[in-house]
RNA sequence: CGGGGUGUAGCGCAGCCUGGUAGCGCAACUGCUUUGGGAGCAGUAGGUCGUAGGUUCGAAUCCUGCCACCCCGACCA
C-alpha cells in the first residue's frame, strides 16, 4: 500500500475527553470516529488492525472444530419472553418497536437466538456435540459508556455456543475451549491471563475470563504468582484472617464526639485499624423479617458487593441505606453503629467473626463500644464471605499468598448447562430414542475490545507500539524527500515490489511531506519494523533499519528484503486440532 | 438514575461577567523557499456561536425550556 493512496488522517491534538492512553490514540492514528455516545466508526486504518483480531480468532475457532455462522442482530420480544430476559436483562437492553407494534431488541448476546436455531436444526444425538460461532456487532446500552471502545455500546463480539448430550461432554469441551482461547490470546502478541470467574452458583458450573493485563484495568484480579490461584476480585474467597483470641479487655462505653469514621478511631483514639469493625445498612430483601439488615466488615475491609446480593436476605441490586433511614430504625446516625444492642438483624464477615477486643459503635450517637467480645457481649451472629480480598490474604486454594494486580476482560467462557435448553425447550434425541435437553456452553471475545486493550498494554510516548500479528502493516518504507530525490524513489519502489513478492505487508510512504513528519506518523500509528531510504544511505549504499522503539541500525541495500523477511516473525497460523471426535 | 460540568471552524481553545459587524493555535487549500525528527514567509477557504423561544433598537454574550456530550457516584458509616 501506498501512504498517498490510503486514507491516513493523523492528529497532534486529542479530543479533550478521551482518558486513556488506547482511546487517545486510536483518536490521534485515526483509527476511530466517534459518532455519538459509545458508539464510532471504524476508519480504514482502524478497519485493517479490527480484521486482523478477527481473523485469529476466526482461525482459532475452526482450528478447533467450531463452525462460523452469522444470526441477526435483531431479535424480536417473544424469545426474551420465553426465557425471562426480556426483563432480567434491565435497560442495557436496547429495544424498539416496528411499524405494527412488534418488539424488537438489538442483540446484547445470543443464547436465546442460538437455542432457538438449536430447537430447529439440532434434533439427534448424532449431530452433537457441536459448536456454533459468529462475529457480529452488538449492542448493550451501558450506563455509562466509556474510554473509547472499550467500553462502547456498540461492540464487535465472537459468540461462540456448544450443545452437549452431557455434562462430561460439555466440560470437555469446555477445556478445549479455554486452550483454544490461550492459543488465541498468545498469537495476538497479549500478555494475559485467565482466571476464575464463577465457583458454581449453578451446580458445578464452571466459568473463567481472560484478561489483558494492564494497569488501566478496570477489572482487579487476586493471584498467588505461582499459579495455583487466579480470580476476579469480584469473586475471589477471602478467609477469614486471624483467629479469635479469649477477651481481654473489659467492655466500655466511650465517648467519642468528633469520631464518625474509621480514620477518626484510629487518630484520635489510637485503636489499631485492625481493631475497628464498620457497620454498613442495607436494605434487605423483600421477605425478610427486617426491612433493613446490617453487613459487618474490618474497619480497613471494603464490602463486596457481588458477595452481599448473594445472601438471601439481602436486597438484589444492592442498596445502601440512606441516614434518615438508619436513624428512623436505629436511633443512631451512621458514625456510631456497631453490633452491640443493634436493633437489626447483622451478617459478618468470616474476619470480624475472628476478632476481639475490637471497637464499634455504640448504636448512640458520638459514642463508640471498644473491647468488644463475640458471645461475651454479642450473640455471634451468622458470619460470610463479604468482603474483597486485599493484597497478603491466604490464598484459599493452597498455600501462598494473594497478589492484586489489573486487567482488562478480554474472553469470558461459560459452562451454561441447561439453563436455555430447558427454559426454550429445545430437545435431541439420545441413543436410546428418548427426548433430553442438551447441555450448553457460552464462549465469548470481545474483538473490538482487544484492539483498545493491545494498545493499553503496547505503546509509548510516542504512539502505538503493535504486536507484530495485529498491526496494520509489517513493515513501512519510508521514502525520504522521494517526490525529489529519483535515486530514493527508484529504490523505494524496488523494495517495496520485492517485499510484496514476497508476501510481506508493506506500506511505502511516499508523501512529499519532510522527514521529521513522515517519522512521527508512522511512529504513532505503530508499524513493527521500519525502513528509512534517504540519498545520505544511499551514497554510502545502505538503508537503515529500525524496529519501532528500538535502535536503528544500517543495512547494506541489496540485503534489505533478505533481512526484512528474517525480521519478521514466520506467519503463525493455526494449527488444525480435532477435539470433538 | 443522582450530582457536577461543557456545547463558538475538522481538533484544541479565547470571547460571555460589563450586549454593538466572531477571534487565536493546530489541521486544510494556493504559491515560493526549505527537506534525516511534527519547517518559514505570503495568501485562501471554513462558523445558522447545540437548539427553540423570550428580553432588547441590537444577543455568542442576559433569561427560560429542550437537546447533546463529558466527568463523578457504597468503600465517610
Amino acid at each position: 500500500m501506498k501512504a498517498s493512496q490510503f486514507h491516513l488522517h493523523t492528529q497532534r491534538e486529542v479530543p479533550a475527553d478521551a482518558e486513556i492512553v488506547s482511546h487517545r490514540l486510536m483518536l490521534r492514528t485515526g483509527m476511530i470516529r466517534k459518532l455519538t455516545s459509545g458508539i464510532y466508526t471504524w476508519t480504514p486504518l482502524g478497519l485493517k488492525v479490527l480484521r486482523k483480531v478477527e481473523q485469529v480468532v476466526r482461525e482459532e475457532m475452526d482450528a478447533s472444530g467450531c463452525l462460523e455462522m452469522l444470526m441477526p442482530a435483531v431479535q424480536p420480544s417473544e424469545l426474551w419472553t420465553e426465557t425471562g430476559r426480556w426483563g432480567d436483562f434491565g435497560p442495557l437492553l436496547l429495544k424498539m418497536t416496528d411499524r405494527a407494534g412488534r418488539e424488537y431488541a438489538f442483540g446484547p448476546t445470543h443464547e436465546e437466538v442460538i437455542t432457538d436455531f438449536a430447537r430447529f436444526e439440532l434434533k439427534s444425538y448424532k449431530q452433537l456435540p457441536i459448536c456454533l460461532y459468529q462475529i457480529q456487532t452488538k449492542f448493550r446500552d451501558e450506563i455509562r459508556p466509556r474510554f473509547g471502545v472499550m467500553r462502547a455500546r456498540e461492540f464487535l463480539m465472537k459468540d461462540g455456543y456448544s450443545f452437549h448430550m452431557d455434562d462430561d461432554c460439555l466440560a470437555d469441551f469446555y477445556q478445549v475451549m479455554h486452550e483454544t482461547y490461550s492459543r488465541i490470546f498468545s498469537r495476538l502478541g497479549l500478555k494475559f491471563k485467565a482466571v476464575r470467574a464463577d465457583s458454581g452458583a449453578i451446580g458445578g458450573a464452571m466459568s473463567h475470563e481472560f484478561h489483558v493485563l494492564a494497569e488501566s484495568g478496570e477489572d482487579q484480579i487476586a493471584h498467588v504468582p505461582d499459579g495455583s490461584f487466579a480470580a476476579n476480585v469480584e469473586l475471589a474467597e477471602a478467609l477469614a484472617i486471624g483467629e479469635r483470641q479469649l477477651p481481654g479487655e473489659e467492655l466500655q462505653l466511650v465517648d467519642t464526639p468528633e469520631a464518625r469514621t474509621i480514620a477518626d478511631l484510629v487518630e484520635g483514639f489510637k485503636l489499631p485499624v485492625e481493631k475497628t469493625v464498620k457497620t454498613l445498612i442495607v436494605h434487605a430483601a423483600e421477605d425478610a423479617e427486617h426491612a433493613l439488615i446490617a453487613l459487618l466488615v474490618r474497619g480497613d475491609h471494603e464490602l463486596n458487593a457481588v458477595k452481599a446480593e448473594k445472601l438471601p436476605q439481602v436486597a438484589g441490586p444492592l442498596k445502601m441505606a440512606d441516614e434518615e433511614t438508619i436513624r428512623a430504625a436505629i436511633g443512631a446516625g451512621p458514625g456510631s453503629l456497631g453490633p452491640v444492642k443493634l436493633p437489626i438483624p447483622m451478617v459478618i464477615d468470616r474476619t470480624v467473626a475472628a476478632m476481639s477486643d475490637f471497637g464499634a459503635g455504640a448504636n448512640i450517637d458520638d459514642k463508640h463500644y471498644f473491647g468488644i467480645n463475640w458471645e461475651r457481649d454479642v450473640e455471634l451472629p451468622e458470619v460470610a464471605d463479604l468482603r474483597n480480598v486485599v493484597a497478603g490474604d491466604p490464598s484459599p486454594d493452597g498455600d501462598g499468598k494473594l497478589e492484586l494486580i489489573r486487567g482488562i476482560e478480554v474472553g469470558h467462557i461459560f459452562q451454561l448447562g441447561k439453563k436455555y435448553s430447558e427454559s426454550m425447550n429445545a430437545v435431541i434425541m439420545d441413543e436410546q430414542g428418548k427426548a433430553r435437553h442438551p447441555a450448553m456452553g457460552c464462549y465469548g471475545i470481545g474483538v473490538s475490545r482487544i484492539v483498545a486493550a493491545a494498545i493499553e498494554q503496547n505503546h509509548d510516548d510516542r504512539g502505538i507500539i503493535w504486536p507484530e500479528p495485529i498491526a496494520p502493516w509489517e513493515v513501512v518504507i519510508l521514502a525520504l524527500n522521494q517526490h525529489k530525490a529519483h535515486r530514493v524513489r527508484e529504490k523505494a519502489r524496488e523494495i517495496y515490489d520485492a517485499l510484496r513478492v514476497a508476501g510481506v505487508e508493506v506500506l511505502v510512504d511516499d508523501r512529499p511531506l519532510r522527514p521529521g513528519v513522515m517519522f512521527a506518523d508512522m511512529e504513532l500509528i505503530g508499524i513493527p519494523h521500519q525502513l528509512v531510504i534517504g540519498e545520505r544511505g544511499l551514497d554510502q549504499g545502505v538503508v537503515e533499519y529500525r524496529q519501532r522503539g528500538g535502535e536503528s541500525r544500517e543495512i547494506p541495500v541489496g540485503e534489505a528484503v533478505g533481512f526484512l523477511r528474517e525480521a519478521i516473525d514466520l506467519p503463525n497460523q493455526a494449527q488444525p486440532l480435532r477435539p470433538m471426535q
